[in-house]
RNA sequence: GGGCGGUUAGCUCAGUUGGUCAGAGCGCUUCCCUUACAAGGAAGAGGUCGCAGGUUCGAGUCCUGCACCGCCCA
């Protein structure tokens, strides 16, 4: 094995390595009960974000642990259609052909964007693969497959049919750019510093009066209808039912009264215009208002703006004041917070508009969808966004879901030019369903792509039709993905899946938060933030770095590989939380892939020398029993965690557990039996090294598949059948679980579909007592570092054990190699006193002397000694304070009984420091 | 305006039934290329857990109020 760990060369092959073998698909386990995910669908021809790495991670860890707990694992991958991205991106192209997508027609553009897709639409798929995604990739789906289409198809008609599906003009949010609706949920609004324009609405026939009103957008005055005032507002009660005439136009409209006016903002006074804004469009609907729309789809004014049709929004607003000014109309203008609705992508205004689209009745749907959180049906982690997704289900408005785009599913209308009716049938039909008439044509227009993701969980694995895998995996388990889209896509899954499949889609929603920079900016390639998770996988020169990563690392990026982003990913966010990446962390993660390389190299090389099937074990020493408690420990730890969705936690639970105790602690003592001569002692050795380094691998699987995969291979190639010998002790401790056969006899043919560890029992005495060990090792260390003793250099001691002499005595060698102490020169005793100039250790009833001629100063050791005995002093002071209150009497037993132990070790402590000292003067 | 989250070591973050919870990594100090690993090892320094009250025998951990930062909804 090489000293250094090549995730590079490693990861691909080992991933092809899985694929081949069909280990990411169920039919592992044929019988067992299923695990399913439906993966987060990415836009079939985006590029791989920080995002997408955190949802591979957090799914794939539960997909790999359920693969190893036996169940048949499942996750569905796919892509979407991304309706608008994708077809901008192919705009864009043949922007730069001096073409538009009028000019090439409908089916011609089409034909390029399938191109397009075909093109590029592998590399975010290559890359979920780079990433470790154990995905069945023969279950992959496409959005605008036949089959997806289909369930779309399905989906639409079943909706037209039950009346949940509605074609009106109403007032929807429009984009002059992209030149579509969008829904509600794809605009944003912003605060921006605007202007607030007070004006004069004359009165028709009394040139002299005029009602003051006040508005942000000048430009919609074209479109008004009506003036509105408050029917109790005595300033203007007098003029409702009078007419008013739209400034420059003079187009006359009413005064009326409705009480939605604030008679607080501005003047008190609106001005009315239903087919440019939402408040208006309801007033408009309750008096009956004209809705008179004066924009173009792209946002110039139209023949309904007179004198400034032709003009851009802005550029008529302008012109329009400028106009009312010189015809004396105009009051004033101040400086205003506007809120601005801009649109999600790119930013755009969006304009509210009067349009003729089809929506979704929600309300219906969102009964649907709020019952079967109430009733824990389904459940949200974490819980707080149940709050947040009530709140918007209870709110609910209708979803707009056509778009004026190509790219999508075509809606499934078609109008009848002689009688007018509308045909929505499964087949694409040919004549109108209502009189028979031939001449019938389908709306020209797309479905919201989010329409098709709604439908995701169950059109992937086959619905409408009733298909094995629809009987065998829906529902679906976890549905893991970003908070920021429980609206746009989870909610809308459950009421789909709720409507259609008369079940929930998935029974828990997991939402893990954003990933950020490491000021917690958000990511943007404006700010010049952005991590491309490809650089931290393989690498990145510093040319290829922004100035932003490149501060931090000057000569660029090493490669650190797919399972340190990983790692750092779990184990650095909690759920629902955004997550400041640090890239020092990654790096640091890497180390670790590094460190369980090199603990798996240690392991395998002192495998080696082994000479056929080592001889059953016949007992434990106390080091290999507390690692195998420890291993119990974080095995039963880890799992309760992972079930309850801590996976955070799990993790870096695991990796404390492998780096702080295995490698620090049992390898290195695990060192004395192996360049020792006691065979059976070496093979025992071996033996547990060997379980729990297999044990731990496991473990961390799911965390960093690649290197415990290649690691593992090496452990099983090296260990062989030779290591079954820790069953021998099934029956004889409580630490090796019921059923464990020995490591060797559960060998698969690979990790990733390895066994999870079962935990055995844990041996408290042998923690306690390896425990002292460590500590008395630990201030051996302390003391040599203190009086600088050169680290090679081997020391003599005196070792007062009392109660725990014999604990001491057996462990001479751990001592001796841990502690360097010379072992010519250690005394162990159960009492005893040094002489001549020496440096004292006190740990838990043992008292070590540790003589450094020349070295140890008397009033050094004197003070050294006297500040650990203030601390003492102090702990048993507020120890007792503790237990003289009522703190005895009213806190469990256990408790206070695990006080007073505290307390007798610290007493116990303290007068070993007081003889020592006493001796000292 | 309503709701939610954050505020813990210099930095990035953990800390789920209130009782070794004051932690990890990076950074810092001292020492060491010891036969798994310098992408490493050993030993350290460093925090009144945003502020103010309260509940409790006991509170980063529960309640109330406040401050600052951020997000969502209207």
């Amino acid at each position: 094995m090489p000293k250094t760990y090549d995730f590079k060369s490693t990861e691909w092959r080992i991933y092809q390595w899985w694929e081949e073998q069909g280990w990411f698909k169920p039919e592992v386990h044929p019988d067992a009960e299923p695990f399913v995910i439906s993966i987060p669908p990415p836009n079939v021809t985006g590029e791989l974000h920080l995002g997408h790495a955190m949802f591979v991670a957090l799914e794939d860890l539960m997909i790999r642990y359920h693969r190893m707990r036996g169940y048949a694992a499942l996750w569905v991958p796919g892509t979407d259609h991304a309706g608008i991205a994708t077809q901008l991106q192919v705009e864009k192209a043949l922007e730069a052909e001096g073409l538009t997508r009028k000019d090439l027609g409908r089916e011609a553009f089409l034909k390029r964007v399938w191109e397009w897709k075909e093109k590029y639409g592998g590399h975010i798929v290559r890359q979920l693969r780079r990433l470790g995604a154990s995905c069945d990739w023969d279950r992959e789906r496409f959005t605008l497959d036949p089959g997806l289409s289909r369930a779309v198809r399905e989906a639409f008609v079943r909706l037209y049919r039950m009346g949940l599906i509605y074609r009106g003009e109403y007032l929807i949010n429009w984009s002059p750019g992209l030149q579509t609706a969008v829904s509600d949920l794809e605009v944003e609004y912003s605060e921006e510093e605007g202007t607030l324009y007070y004006f004069k609405y004359p009165l028709a026939g009394k040139p002299d009066q005029y009602i003051p009103v006040a508005t942000t957008r000048p430009e919609t005055i074209l479109g008004d209808t009506a003036v509105a005032v408050h029917p109790d507002d005595e300033r203007y009660r007098h003029l409702i039912g009078e007419t008013c005439l739209v400034p420059i136009l003079n187009r006359p409209i009413p005064v009326i009264a409705d009480p939605v006016v604030d008679v607080e903002f501005g003047t008190g006074a609106l001005k009315v215009t239903p087919g440019h804004d939402p408040t208006d469009f309801e007033i408009g609907r309750r008096h009956g208002l004209p809705i008179v729309n004066v924009m173009n789809p792209d946002a110039t004014m139209n023949e309904n703006a007179g004198p400034y049709a032709g003009l851009d929004r802005f550029e008529c607003r302008r012109r329009l004041w400028e106009d009312m000014e010189r015809a004396g109309l105009t009051i004033k203008t101040e400086p205003y917070p506007i809120t601005i609705p801009r649109s999600q992508r790119g930013g755009e205004i969006i304009e509210p508009m009067v349009s003729t689209q089809w929506f979704v009745r929600m309300k219906p749907l969102a009964e649907l969808g709020l019952e079967a959180v109430r009733s824990g049906r389904i459940r949200i982690i974490p819980e707080r966004f149940t709050k947040v997704y009530y709140n918007w289900l209870d709110n609910i408005r209708d979803w707009c879901i056509s778009r004026q785009l190509w790219w999508g599913h075509r809606i499934p209308v078609w109008y009848c030019a002689d009688c007018g009716g509308q045909t929505v049938t499964m087949e694409d039909p040919d004549r109108c369903a209502h009189c028979g008439s031939p001449r019938i044509e389908q709306d020209p227009d797309v479905l919201d792509t989010w329409f098709s993701s709604a439908l995701w969980p169950f059109s992937t694995l086959g619905w409408p039709d009733d298909t094995p895998d629809l009987r065998r995996y829906y529902p679906t388990d976890v549905m893991e993905t970003g908070y920021d889209i429980l609206f746009f896509w989870v909610a809308r899954m459950i009421m789909t899946g709720l409507l259609f499949t008369n079940d929930v889609p998935f029974h828990t929603v997991y939402l893990h938060g954003l990933v950020r920079d490491d000021r917690g900016r958000k990511m943007s390639k404006t700010t010049g933030n952005v991590v491309d998770p490809l650089w931290l996988l393989d690498g990145a020169g510093p040319e290829q770095l922004p100035e932003y990563v490149r501060s931090q690392y000057p000569d660029g990026l090493p490669a650190m590989g797919a399972d340190a982003l990983r790692f750092t990913l779990l184990t650095g966010s909690t759920p629902g939380n955004d997550m400041n990446l640090s890239l020092q962390r990654v790096e640091a993660n890497r180390n670790f892939a590094n460190k369980i390389w090199n603990a798996t190299r240690f392991v395998v090389s002192n495998l080696d020398e082994g000479e056929g099937a080592p001889e059953p074990v016949s007992h434990l020493t106390l080091s290999e029993r507390w690692i195998l408690s420890r291993l119990n420990n974080v095995i039963a730890t880890a799992t309760h965690l992972i079930e309850s969705y801590q996976f955070g936690e799990a993790g870096r639970q695991v990796h404390e557990f492998f780096w702080g105790e295995f490698a620090d602690w049992y390898i290195e003592v695990s060192k004395i039996a192996l360049y020792g001569d006691d065979a059976e002692a070496r093979e025992r050795v071996r033996s547990v090294l060997v379980h729990v380094l297999d044990q731990s691998l496991r473990l961390l699987h799911p965390y960093i598949p690649f290197v415990t995969e290649e690691a593992w291979q090496h452990l099983k190639e090296a260990a062989g059948d030779r290591y079954p010998a820790l069953a021998s002790l099934v029956g004889t401790t409580p630490l090796l679980p019921a059923g464990f056969q020995g490591t060797a006899s559960a060998w698969g043919p690979a990790l990733i579909i390895a066994r999870w560890p079962e935990p055995g029992e844990r041996d408290e005495e042998a923690e306690a007592d390896f425990g002292l060990l460590k500590e008395l090792i630990r201030g051996i260390r302390n003391v040599r570092a203190e009086y600088r003793v050169e680290p090679g250099r081997r020391i003599p001691a005196l070792l007062v054990g009392n109660a725990k002499t014999d604990l001491l005595e057996a462990h001479r060698e751990v001592l001796v190699r841990l502690a360097r102490l010379d072992p010519e020169a250690l005394t162990i005793t159960s009492t005893g006193e040094p002489d001549g100039q020496v440096a004292t250790v006190v740990v838990g009833g043992v008292t070590g002397y540790l003589p450094l001629a020349g070295l140890v100063d008397l009033e050094a050791e004197r003070s050294r000694l006297s500040k650990e005995l203030d601390q003492i002093v102090r702990q048993i002071a507020r120890s007792e304070r503790l237990l003289a209150g009522p703190f005895a009497e009213r806190a469990p037993a256990e408790v206070v009984q695990r006080e007073r132990k505290k307390l007798a070790d610290l007493q116990a402590r303290r007068q070993q420091l007081e003889e020592r000292l006493a001796a000292l003067t």
